[in-house]
DNA sequence: AGTACTCCTTGATAAATGTCATGTCGGCGG
DNA sequence: CCGCCGACATGACATTTATCAAGGAGTACT
């Protein structure tokens, strides 16, 4: 095995635990190894398009990607944020119907693709494997629903702190200062897609939370002191 | 068996066809009979709810449920409605997390409910049955983000239009002169809950529809001519 | 430096939806 | 028959969000 090889290896990959093929036996992640292909990609890149068949599944080893639905009259939501140590297009793949969601790198990313055949080939040997794929279904499934609900219930306020808070979980550290800091990961167009509105309502939102002083922000890095503020402010129904 | 027994046999259920249980052989379905509990509640009665256990599986014999969910601040959603053939409550069976939501009759219903223990028999007796009841988490998975990219990227007279497209889908019919016709089951405040706006909004948009000609509206009673028209109205940006 | 990008902001205004108060209608129990 | 109550409608007004048009700020390319 090469160096390059040693160092693309499922079992060295950081995401690892967190994803599916944690689920796998060291020889099935070393027989990944030879099946998956490696795939680096710019922002903007599209891994499948709405309508597509699916096929294999995506790993996410670095980068960002998401699921992005556009209607016939053109409007583009974005649906769903990945991370890396996740997968991307397993739904698909376990019910072998096309996809309904375009996924596209939002930041330059690094992932690899496994094909069907050598997922089937895995979920044979690994039953776990295949528990593992219908825990993420379900766990996308209810994150859907909260979503969604939040969109029936919630204005605008609510649901872009909300989405604050989420990439503060995912993203984010505390400051010497003891402040919540994050960077956004994705321009500010994305999130008002992410949150269902239009870029300049998000501009002004941004305006008045710092003039309110619930939050700081400055080009894609937030601030804030007060985490329980800002609970609070994204609970109040606005 | 008695001639009561016999009525209310799964097998002579009307829903049966549509529901997961039409994956079990004869014996099986028998044996559902003797478990099963049967259920009458009136409007505004609870079979579960959002934070308690989920335990068996109601089966809707005739009727309508509705999930519901409410959030901290007491805003009430209705997320999704489950008419009779189908089935309630397998989420939280299969994964025996509690229920995020809870399940309400709106109209007079007829219910089954079978609990747990028997499910489980079933499901060893029955793989067929399993499956069903993941495709049935899929198709509820499916509709829930269609829901909600509608609600992100489209205005409330084209989720309305879409909502009385659905009950048209399910309930309605056309008349001698080849008007669609739908009787909606639910009041206009729980419409008002379901298209995620305040009750005066559907009314004023009820108002509008009928001076624009798209549809004629008395108490309860839908009526339109071109479903085309419908259509193109629900599909726009508005 | 000049130009053409893209992304974001800002201002003025319009449109959509919410809020609150009040009125109407029909049913239903006394 | 009366009175009450729930469901819905209506009017006046406030708030939220979209729309359209314009301008800045950074960045890459020439």
């Amino acid at each position: 095995m090469t160096e390059k090889e040693i160092k693309n290896s499922c079992m060295q990959c950081p995401g690892l635990k967190t994803t599916e093929w944690d689920a796998l036996a060291e020889a099935e992640l070393t027989s990944m190894d030879n099946c998956k292909r490696v795939i680096t990609c710019e922002p903007g890149e599209i891994l499948f398009s709405q309508g597509e068949e699916g096929n294999g599944v995506y790993c996410i080893k670095s980068g960002l990607i998401g699921l992005r639905r556009i209607d016939i009259n053109g409007n583009s939501a974005l649906i769903r944020l990945i991370n890396a140590g996740s997968t991307v297009g397993y739904r698909t793949f376990l019910t072998r119907k096309a996809h309904i969601n375009s996924a596209e790198a939002l930041t330059a990313s690094t992932l690899c693709y496994v094909p069907r055949p050598d997922v089937e080939k895995l979920l044979k040997a690994s039953p776990l494997l295949g528990e593992r794929f219908l825990q993420h279904f379900y766990d996308d499934a209810i994150d859907t629903e909260n979503d969604y609900v939040r969109s029936l219930t919630m204005g605008m306020k609510s649901r872009f702190l909300h989405l604050i808070l989420v990439f503060y979980e995912r993203f984010g550290y505390q400051d010497e200062n003891g402040n919540a800091v994050v960077q956004l990961p994705v321009k500010k167009g994305e999130i008002a897609e992410l949150v269902g509105v239009r870029p300049e309502s998000i501009s002004r939102l941004i305006d008045q939370l710092q003039t309110d002083e619930i939050m700081r922000f400055k080009d894609r890095r937030v601030e804030f002191s007060d985490v329980d503020q800002v609970l609070q402010q994204a609970g109040a129904t606005v």
